[in-house]
DNA sequence: CTTAGCACTCAGGGAGTTGGAGTGCTAACA
DNA sequence: TGTTAGCACTCCAACTCCCTGAGTGCTAAG
C-alpha cells in the first residue's frame, strides 16, 4: 500500500527498535510537526502514551540519534527527525485512520463543484482542493491525452485567408489554432482537405502522432502540400501539444507562507515547474514520498513531495502530487492524496465507459 | 505626454523651486533608487552636476522636506523621496532619452519572438518581455475581444451525444467548449441549428452578447430549445468568457526577490490579481503612475504601478502595467512601457487592416 | 533496565558602550 | 542675500558582555 524510496530503510526491519522507541520517534515527529521546535525529552516523557521518565526517553533518543533517525540542531537543543526518521515514521509507524464518511462526502463535493466533470475541470478542482486541504502546493501531471485517440479533425474558415484547425480527442481534449494561408481555399479544396485529414487522422492514437507521421502525411498530399503547409504545420503543433504532460498547479502561495522554506528557492522552483515532470512521471504504484534535495536536485531544500498515481483502464495516466515543507502532517495529507487518486481513477474510468466508441478500439489497438 | 494622478502636484508650478533644488531632488531620487539607502547631503554635494557645498545642499533639502518632497526615516539619517517627491520627479524633472535604434530593435525582437504575431501570443510576449526588462511584475489587461464581432459559430459533433461549440471572433480569439446532450442530433437538426446560430450571431459585436440576448435567441427557437439547451448554455458561457478582460501576468517572482516589498503582501496580491482590473480599466491616455496603497487599497504597500494603454482604431482596448517597488528606475521603465504600448497598437491595428471583412462593419456599426 | 541527580553546553535576549553618519544652527564671508 | 565652514547634537547599528533557561550526557543508586 505504501511504497517508499528505500535508500537506507531496508535495514529498518533488523534495527533493534522496541515498541517504546518507535513510539518515541513517532512522538518526536508529531510534536515537531506540530510546533516546529526541536523536541526535548521532558515533553515526550509527559505524554500519556509514554510511561517512562525523561531520563529513559533521553537514553532512547540518544540511540535513535545514533541510528540516524533523529538529530540535534545544537548540543543543548531538543531533537528533530532526520529524513530517515520521517521515512521510518511514514512507512512503519504512523497509521492514519480511514477517512470518515462525512469527510469523503466533503471531498467529493470539492471535486465535483460545478456539476458533472469534464477531464480538465476535474483536474483543476483536484489541485485546488488538495492545495486548500493540505495548505501546500499541489500539482497534477496529466498524461492521459497521450492514451486517447483523435476523434475529430476540422478545418474551419475564420476570415480572409485564416483557417482554424481543430483537434478533438476521445479523452475530451480540444485544441485549436488559427493558421494563415497565402491564398483562400475554394470550398472544394477545403472539403477535400478535410476529408483527407479525417481519413488519415481520426481514430489514430495521439501517441502515434509523431512528427515523422505528420511529415509522411504532408508528403502524400503532393501537389496540395504547398498551399496547405501552414495547416499541416498547425496540426503538428497541436498534436505535439497533446502529447505533452499537462501540468496543473495550485497553492503556490502556501509555499511562501511557509516558514521552513527559503523564499528564493520557492521562486526558482515555481519558475521551473516543468522539471517536476521528471519526478512525477516515474512509473510506480501506490504512494511515494520524496525529500528535499534528496531526490534529484531541483526540489526546494527543506521540502518534501508526496506523489500518487491515478489510472484509467489499468494504466497510469497521471500523477497527483503535494509539495510542502518536510515538516508536514503526513498522516493527514497521505489519506487525502490516496482518496483523490482513487476518486479520479473512478471518475475518468466511468466517463470513458460512458462514451466508448473511438476510444476502446483505439486504445486496445495500441496497448 | 505624461499624465499623472494629480493629488497635490497641481501647485507644483507655483512652488518656489529653483533649478538647483530640482536637481537635488532628482539626485536624491536617483541615488535612492540606485542604493536603497537614505541619501545624505555629502553624497549629493559630491556629484559633479551639483556645484555647491554640503551645507547648501542641507539647506535645500530641509526646504524640500518642508514642502513634502523628501522625508527622513529618523533624525540622523539621510533623506528619501516621498510619494509627492517621486511624482514631481517623474512629472517635471526626469527626462529619459529616446530609446536608441538598436534598443528598439531588440525590443521588437522580444515581441515577435516566434515569427508573426497572433493577438494572444503578442500579449504573452509583451508581458514576458516587460517583466524581463524591468525586473518587475508585468500585467496586460486585454479587453479587445469586447470590441470585436463574432465571425464564426460552429457546432461540431465530437462523440456520442457530445458536441463542441466553437466561437471565433474577428479579433482572432477562439473559444470552445464541449457540451453533452440528452440525445444525438440528426444531421438535419445539426445543420438547421448551425444555420440558425450563424444567422443570428455572426457579425454581432461581442459587447452585445448579453445574457438577455442569448435568452431571446433561445426563446425564439421554440420547440428545439429543449434539446439544444446545453449548447445554448455553452455558447452563453463562451460569450461571457470573451467579454471578460483577459489578464496576462508575468514576473511575479521578481516581486519576491524585491527587498522593499513585504512577502506576505505580495502573496495576497498575486492571489487577487482580478482586483487589478479596476485599476487597469480606467480610461485615460498616456501614462499613469500609481503609488502603494495610495490608489485603492489592494496594491502592495511599498509598491508602485505604471500603466499605459494600447489602442485599436483609436479606442483603448487594453492596458499594459508594470508593478514594482516604489524605488523603481522610472526613467528606464517608462520609456519601455511607452514603446511597447505604441508597438502593440501598431501591430494589432496592422493585423486588423489585413483582415477587415467582418471587423470594420461591425466595429463601426457599434462605436 | 529505569531513574534521580548533577555538571556541562549553548542559543537567545537584554543592557551597556561605542562609532559614525548625518543633521540643524550659527557666524563669517562674498 | 546666498553660500560656506564649523560645531554640537542625535540616533541607529553594531558590538561586547552577561545571564538565563532549556536540554543534554553521564553516573550511581534503586
Amino acid at each position: 500500500m505504501l511504497t517508499l524510496q528505500n535508500n537506507d530503510c531496508q535495514k529498518g526491519e533488523r534495527i533493534p527498535l522496541n515498541e517504546r522507541k518507535l513510539k518515541i520517534l513517532a512522538a518526536v515527529v508529531e510534536e515537531y510537526v506540530r510546533t516546529g521546535e526541536p523536541v526535548g525529552s521532558k515533553v515526550i516523557a509527559n505524554l500519556p502514551e509514554i510511561g517512562v521518565s525523561a531520563a529513559t526517553v533521553r537514553n532512547d533518543m540518544a540511540m535513535l540519534e545514533q541510528l540516524g533517525f533523529l538529530e540535534q540542531p545544537h548540543t543543548s537543543a531538543g531533537r528533530i527527525p532526520t529524513i530517515s526518521g520521517y521515512r521510518l515514521y511514514i512507512e512503519k509507524i504512523m497509521n492514519p485512520p480511514a477517512l470518515p464518511e462525512e469527510e469523503r462526502e466533503r471531498l467529493d463535493h470539492m471535486l465535483a463543484e460545478q456539476g458533472p466533470m469534464t477531464g480538465e475541470l476535474l483536474i483543476q478542482n483536484a489541485t485546488t482542493a488538495l492545495a486548500e486541504l493540505t495548505q501546500c502546493a499541489a500539482v497534477v501531471s496529466d498524461f492521459s491525452p497521450k492514451f486517447s485517440v483523435i476523434s475529430k479533425v476540422e478545418v474551419i474558415p475564420a476570415g480572409k485567408r485564416v483557417y482554424v484547425v481543430l483537434l478533438i480527442t476521445s479523452g475530451g481534449a480540444i485544441k485549436n489554432k488559427a493558421c494563415r494561408l497565402e491564398f483562400d481555399l475554394t470550398n472544394e479544396q477545403l472539403s477535400m482537405f478535410s476529408d483527407y485529414l479525417a481519413k488519415h487522422l481520426e481514430g489514430v492514437s495521439v501517441a502515434d502522432l509523431s512528427d515523422e507521421r505528420m511529415a509522411d502525411l504532408a508528403a502524400a498530399m503532393g501537389a496540395y502540400m504547398m498551399t496547405m503547409a501552414p495547416l499541416v504545420q498547425g496540426i503538428c503543433e497541436l498534436s505535439r501539444d497533446l502529447q505533452q504532460h499537462a501540468l496543473t498547479f495550485s497553492g503556490e502561495k502556501n509555499l511562501f507562507s511557509c516558514e521552513d522554506l527559503d523564499k528564493m528557492e520557492v521562486v526558482r522552483f515555481i519558475e521551473h515547474k516543468e522539471e517536476l515532470v521528471r519526478l512525477l512521471d516515474d512509473s510506480f504504484s501506490g504512494i511515494r514520498v520524496m525529500f528535499g534535495k534528496d531526490s534529484g536536485s531541483f526540489v526546494i531544500g527543506n521540502s518534501s513531495m508526496i506523489v500518487s498515481k491515478y489510472r484509467k483502464g489499468g494504466k497510469n495516466v497521471g500523477s497527483l502530487g503535494v509539495i510542502g515543507p518536510m515538516r508536514l502532517d503526513y498522516a493527514k495529507v497521505i489519506p487525502y492524496l490516496e482518496y483523490f487518486s482513487e476518486k479520479i481513477t473512478d471518475l475518468i474510468t466511468a466517463e470513458s465507459d460512458d462514451a466508448p466508441p473511438a476510444e476502446q478500439s483505439g486504445e486496445q489497438g495500441k496497448g
